[in-house]
DNA sequence: ATAGGGTTAG
C-alpha cells in the first residue's frame, strides 16, 4: 500500500523533469512545472530546482529565479553556479555579481569552475574594483593558479583598461597556453599596441605554441577597432601566408579596413577568396563586401554583389544604401530604401539611421527630418547614433524645434552624455543661432574629444558672427585660449579645421594679415575651408588685393564651387569695380557655374517650410506675396526705402528693388511675430522681435 | 568554466 503513492510521486517527478528539459522547455512549461513542484512539495529536490533555476535564468526571469533560490532551504554551490553561469553567458553581469556576493555571504566557497564566469562578469561591466577583489578571493582560495581562472583574469584586466596588470599576471604564469596568449594579444591589438602584440606572437614560437584561428581573428578585429587599418590587412595576409585559412569572421573583420584604405586590389583578391572558399552565403561577409566596394567608389560592384546574394539580408540592404549615398547616388539610395520598406523588409535601427545620415549628408535635410518621424511611427527607437545623424539636418535648415525635440529625447534616454550626441547638439544650436544653449551643451559634456572641440570652435565662429565683438580683442583671445588649451591641456593636436576657425576669428575682426600669416605657418597644406574663411573676410573688409590672391588659390582647389566666384565678384562690386565683376561672372558662365539660389526654412507648428528665392512652388505663395506687398507699402509709409546699395550687381535701380524684395529672407519674414532663422551663403541670421542677431552687420 | 564572435549607421 505504501508503494502506490511513491510510484505516483515518481511518475510526477518524471513528468516535471521532462517539462524542465533545458533544450526543449518553454517558459510556460517551466512555470507549469514550478507550480507542480510547489503543489507536491518537491521543492527539496535539488535536481528539479536547479533545472528550474537554469530555465528561469536563461529566460532572464530574475524575480522567478530569486524566488526559487529563496525557497530552497539550503542553496548550495551548485544552485548558485547554475545561475551565475547562465547570467554571465547572457551578459547579465550585474545579476551574476550580485548572486556571487550573496553566495559568499552565506559562507559558500566558489570552485575553479565558478571563477571564470564571475571574472567574466567583472570584465563585462567592466568593474575593475570588483575584478581585483575576485582575483584576491581566488588567490586566497588557492585557485589563482588554475589556467582557466588565469586566462579570464587577463581578459578582465584588459577589459578594465589595466594592461600592465594583465601583463604582470601573464608574466607570473609558469605554464602559458594559447588561450592566455590569445587573451593578451587581443588586448594589445584592441588598444593599438601593435609592437607588443606582434612580439608576443613571435614569442609563442619559443614556447612551442601555435596560434589558432581565434587568436588570429582577435588580432584582426583588434587592429581594425584601433583604426590600424594597414596592420589589420597585414595580419590577415600573415595568417594566410602561414597556412591558416581565414574564416568568415576573419574576412568580415578585415574588410572594413580594406575599405578604409580604399585598397580595391586587396578587396578584389579577398572577394575571390570568398567565392573560392564558399563563404558567399555568410551574411556578415556579404555585407562587408558591399560596404568595401562602396568605400572604394565602385557603385557597380556594390550593387552587383548585392544582387548576387541568394538570401535577402537587412545588413546587406543597409550597406547598399550607405554605399550608394557615399558615391553621390542619394536618390538611388532613397529609392532602394523605399523598395525595401515596401517589400516588407524588417528595417532595423541601422537601416533608418543609414538613410537619415545619407540625407543629412547630401543636402536632403527636409527628407532626413521626415524619415526620422516616419521611423518613430514605425516603432523604431532612435539611439545615440541616430541623433548625431539627424541633428546636422536640423542645423542646416535651422529647424530649432526639431533639434530641441531630439535634445529632449536624448535627455530622456540618458544618451545626452554621449560625446557624439553632445557635439552635434553644440553644432545644431550654434547653427540655429542659439549660442547660449550651444555653450550650455558644451559646458555640460563630461568628456570632450576632438569632435566636440571641432563643434565648439565652429561655435566660436558663429559667436563671432553673431555678436557685436567684431574688433574687440575679447573673442579673438577666447579663440586663442581654446585653440591653445586643446593641445596643452587635452593633448589633442590642432587640425586643419581648427586653423580654419582661428583664421575666421582673426580675419573677421580685421586682422587679415595676421590670419594670412597663420595660414602660411600652418604645419600642413591649407585646404579650401581655410582659404574660404579668409576670402569671406576679405569680402567683409573689402580687401581687393588679398581677396584676389586668395580667390586664385581657391579656384585651383575647388574650381567648381560657385561660392568663391560670387565672393570675389562681391568684393569687386563693393568697390564699384564693375568691369572686374563682369569678368568674374563671365568666367563663371564659361565654366557653366550658377549661383545656388537663396534658400530659407521656417518652422510653423512643427512643420518646416522651405522657401527658395525666385521660386513660386510654396503652396501659400500667393498669400505670401500679397502679405509682402502689404508690408512693403506699410514700410515705405513709415519711411523705409529698400537700401539698393546692398545689391552687388550692376543693374538698374528698379531691378535692384525687385531683387531685394524677392529675397528668400523677406519671404520667411512674412511669417511675422516669430523667431526666425535665415541663412545666407555663409551664415545664419536669427530674428527675434524684428531685430536680427547680426545687428544688420551683414 | 578560460581567448575571438565577425557585417551595415555617427
Amino acid at each position: 500500500m505504501t508503494r502506490q503513492p511513491l510510484n505516483l510521486l515518481d511518475h510526477l517527478h518524471q513528468t516535471i523533469l521532462q517539462f524542465l528539459n533545458p533544450f526543449t522547455a518553454s517558459l510556460s512549461q517551466a512555470r507549469q512545472a514550478h507550480a507542480q513542484i510547489l503543489k507536491t512539495g518537491l521543492s527539496s529536490d535539488t535536481n528539479l530546482t536547479t533545472k528550474l533555476l537554469s530555465l528561469y535564468a536563461n529566460n532572464l526571469c530574475f524575480d522567478d529565479a530569486n524566488f526559487v533560490l529563496d525557497s530552497i532551504s539550503e542553496p548550495n554551490l551548485f544552485s548558485y553556479s547554475t545561475l551565475i553561469h547562465a547570467f554571465a553567458k547572457l551578459n547579465q553581469f550585474g545579476h551574476a555579481l550580485g548572486l556571487f556576493s550573496q553566495m559568499l555571504s552565506r559562507g559558500l566557497v566558489p570552485d575553479s569552475f565558478l571563477f571564470p564566469s564571475v571574472v567574466k562578469a567583472c570584465a563585462g561591466l567592466p568593474a575593475s574594483k570588483a575584478g581585483k577583489q575576485v582575483h584576491a578571493i581566488a588567490s586566497v582560495s588557492g585557485l589563482a593558479s588554475d589556467s582557466f581562472v588565469q586566462s579570464s583574469l587577463v581578459h578582465m584586466y584588459i577589459k578594465c583598461d589595466q594592461i600592465r596588470d594583465a601583463r604582470k599576471l601573464f608574466d607570473r604564469v609558469p605554464q602559458r597556453d594559447v588561450i592566455i596568449c590569445s587573451a593578451l594579444i587581443s588586448g594589445y591589438s584592441r588598444r593599438g599596441y601593435v609592437d607588443e602584440a606582434m612580439q608576443l606572437l613571435s614569442e609563442m614560437r619559443g614556447m612551442c605554441l601555435e596560434p589558432n584561428v581565434v587568436l588570429w581573428n582577435g588580432m584582426i578585429a583588434g587592429f581594425n577597432q584601433s583604426k590600424l587599418y594597414a596592420d589589420t590587412v597585414a595580419v590577415l595576409q600573415k595568417m594566410h601566408s602561414e597556412g591558416f585559412q581565414p574564416d568568415g569572421s576573419s574576412i568580415s573583420s578585415a574588410l572594413p579596413a580594406v575599405g578604409h584604405l580604399e585598397d580595391l586590389g586587396m578587396g578584389i583578391q579577398i572577394h575571390g577568396y570568398v567565392v573560392k572558399q564558399g563563404l558567399g552565403s555568410d551574411k556578415c561577409v556579404v555585407s562587408a563586401l558591399i560596404d568595401m566596394y562602396g568605400k572604394c567608389a565602385c557603385s557597380f560592384e556594390t550593387s552587383q554583389v548585392f544582387h548576387e546574394m541568394d538570401q535577402m539580408d537587412v545588413g546587406a540592404c543597409n550597406a547598399l544604401v550607405t554605399g550608394l549615398s557615399r558615391n553621390g547616388l542619394v536618390d538611388n539610395a532613397l529609392k532602394v530604401f523605399r523598395q525595401f520598406k515596401d517589400q516588407g523588409m524588417e528595417l532595423n535601427i541601422v537601416s533608418w539611421t543609414s538613410i537619415i545620415a545619407s540625407c543629412s549628408q547630401n543636402g536632403k535635410d527636409m527628407e532626413a527630418l521626415e524619415l526620422f518621424r516616419e521611423m518613430q511611427v514605425e516603432g523604431v527607437e532612435p539611439n545615440s547614433v541616430t541623433i548625431p545623424c539627424l541633428l546636422p539636418a536640423c542645423g542646416n535648415i535651422a529647424a530649432l524645434m526639431h533639434g530641441k525635440a531630439a535634445h529632449c529625447f536624448s535627455l530622456r534616454r540618458g544618451i545626452s552624455n554621449d560625446v557624439y550626441v553632445g557635439s552635434s547638439l553644440i553644432d545644431m544650436y550654434a547653427k540655429c543661432g542659439k549660442i547660449r544653449l550651444s555653450r550650455l551643451c558644451f559646458d555640460e559634456m563630461p568628456t570632450r574629444n576632438l569632435v566636440c572641440w571641432n563643434a565648439v570652435m565652429a561655435d566660436m565662429q558663429c559667436m563671432e558672427r553673431l555678436m557685436k565683438l567684431w574688433s574687440q580683442k575679447g573673442l579673438t583671445d577666447e579663440g586663442w585660449y581654446y585653440f591653445n588649451s586643446m593641445s596643452r591641456e587635452h593633448g589633442l593636436e590642432a587640425r586643419v579645421e581648427h586653423y580654419a576657425c582661428m583664421v575666421t576669428l582673426l580675419s573677421r575682426s580685421g586682422k587679415l594679415e595676421e590670419a594670412y600669416s597663420m595660414i602660411k605657418q600652418m604645419p600642413f597644406e591649407p585646404d579650401a575651408c581655410v582659404w574660404g574663411a579668409l576670402l569671406s573676410s576679405c569680402r567683409v573688409h573689402s580687401n581687393v588685393t588679398l581677396g584676389k590672391y586668395v580667390a586664385k588659390k581657391l579656384f585651383n582647389l575647388e574650381p567648381k564651387n560657385p561660392g568663391n566666384y560670387i565672393l570675389l565678384s562681391n568684393i569687386y562690386a563693393s568697390k564699384g569695380m564693375w568691369s572686374e565683376v563682369d569678368k568674374v561672372r563671365d568666367k563663371m558662365k564659361s565654366l557653366g557655374l550658377r549661383k545656388n539660389p537663396g534658400c530659407s526654412w521656417i518652422e510653423v507648428k512643427n512643420k518646416v517650410h522651405m522657401l527658395l528665392a525666385g521660386d513660386k512652388a510654396h503652396p501659400q505663395m500667393n498669400q505670401i506675396i500679397e502679405k509682402l506687398n502689404e508690408l512693403s507699402s506699410e514700410m515705405k509709409k513709415l519711411g523705409y526705402f529698400p537700401n539698393t546699395h546692398f545689391v552687388l550687381q550692376d543693374v538698374e535701380e528698379q531691378d535692384k528693388e525687385q531683387i531685394l524684395c524677392g529675397h528668400s529672407e523677406k519671404l520667411a519674414v512674412v511669417f511675422e511675430g516669430r523667431e526666425i532663422s535665415v541663412r545666407d551663403t555663409n551664415l545664419f541670421h536669427h530674428f527675434k522681435d524684428g531685430v536680427c542677431s547680426c545687428e544688420d552687420y551683414w
